[in-house]
DNA sequence: CTGCAATCTTGCAGTCCCCGCATTTTTTGT
DNA sequence: ACAAAAAATGCGGGGACTGCAAGATTGCAG
């Protein structure tokens, strides 16, 4: 179904631009590589660049369109006996080993964004794009509505345990495990944020 | 000191392009309003609104530059017996009382943000730019290093009590209490995120 | 394997954001 | 009133991003 020679080829232009992207800012900063670059790097015309990606930010996160609604439906396809924390959890545990499993692009990834506040900022806010989903799917678990506080805050911790703990694979050089940061962050959440000691 | 007229005028000026860029693009959408009309509305030329703000965006939201250190500050200035958390909700739902306290700017902000996902993306941007500060604070408050687990988190979590309690704000026509909003945002992080009912 | 339709790529022209630099105007201290 | 400091302005330019229309590739039916 998904394995036409276009789509083959198509994801494969996605993930040059991508890589070019990343490479070239790891080296030189956001600011001193253009679109023009990147685009001839990855052996397409400029124009084509945004055919692929709305801005150049983006082609630099490199972010998965439908992930964010994968981690509602991960969610939802959580045991119903579980609370919404401990299916969030596991889901964003998972998540991390995924993220872990990756070789090298998730290290590069964060080592690039983490230099520049602006890409910090639109890494942050994709981890928050799928919000309303998992706050969704929370509110139908938990029985309440949308608009409602528990699944809205749940939502958005969910999003700063993601944040915390990458950003502290980074201090570790990612020599630490990810999905036991991620646990980590997790069990002082849901122990209510004790003073440490 | 600080009232000289250079510096009224500053502030006048400031303002003006912020509430000119508010009301524009409250109007007709962050796309259609040009820097230059913002400029012209503001009686301002084109060049020197740069000298106000960075960018267009900026002068949407409008924040005062040196807030977030203020919120570190006043971390910092709460009693040394208070725990970490209640030292943050603290110095949150004072926060909330003064963005309350303000009039109809920040509900024209929360509905001008809440329309565009750029501009949501920016404004939890700013609100996580203090984040290192206040974490640097918090480590020093419970004895911990600024790059471990706890400060970070709880930085990080104190800027999605904001964001939700602002969000549910908006979402009850700004009737409710911010202050209680917030407050109660806190009570279910101080608990765990323990499951409603 | 050939023609046709759908899709993708590309070039072009244009708008707008944002910046550095030099010049002019305004404010301040004396 | 005058010189120094600071702010406003004008100009020129690089670069992100878009709509449009033409050209190239791929999928599919016959």
């Amino acid at each position: 179904m998904t394995s036409g020679l276009r789509d083959r080829k198509k994801a494969a232009t996605r993930r040059a631009l991508h890589v070019a992207a990343l490479e070239l800012v790891a080296e030189r900063g956001l600011d001193a590589v253009s679109v023009d670059e990147i685009a001839t790097a990855a052996d397409v015309s400029p124009r084509t660049f945004f055919n692929y990606f709305p801005t150049k930010d983006d082609a630099v996160l490199g972010l998965d369109p439908d992930e964010s609604g994968s981690v509602a439906a991960a969610v939802a396809a959580r045991p119903g006996d579980e609370t919404p924390v401990e299916a969030l959890r596991a889901v964003a545990v998972e998540r991390a080993a995924v993220m872990a499993r990756d070789g090298e692009l998730w290290p590069l990834r964060m080592r690039v964004v983490d230099a520049s506040p602006v890409l910090l900022a639109h890494l942050a806010a994709a981890f928050g794009r799928g919000d309303h989903e998992v706050a969704a799917v929370l509110a139908a678990r938990s029985g309440t509505g949308p608009q409602d506080l528990y699944p809205l805050l749940l939502a958005g911790v969910s999003g700063v345990a993601m944040r915390t703990a990458l950003h502290r694979w980074l201090a570790t050089d990612f020599t630490a495990s990810l999905p036991d940061l991620m646990d980590e962050a997790w069990g002082v959440l849901a122990a209510g944020l004790p003073a440490p000691r």
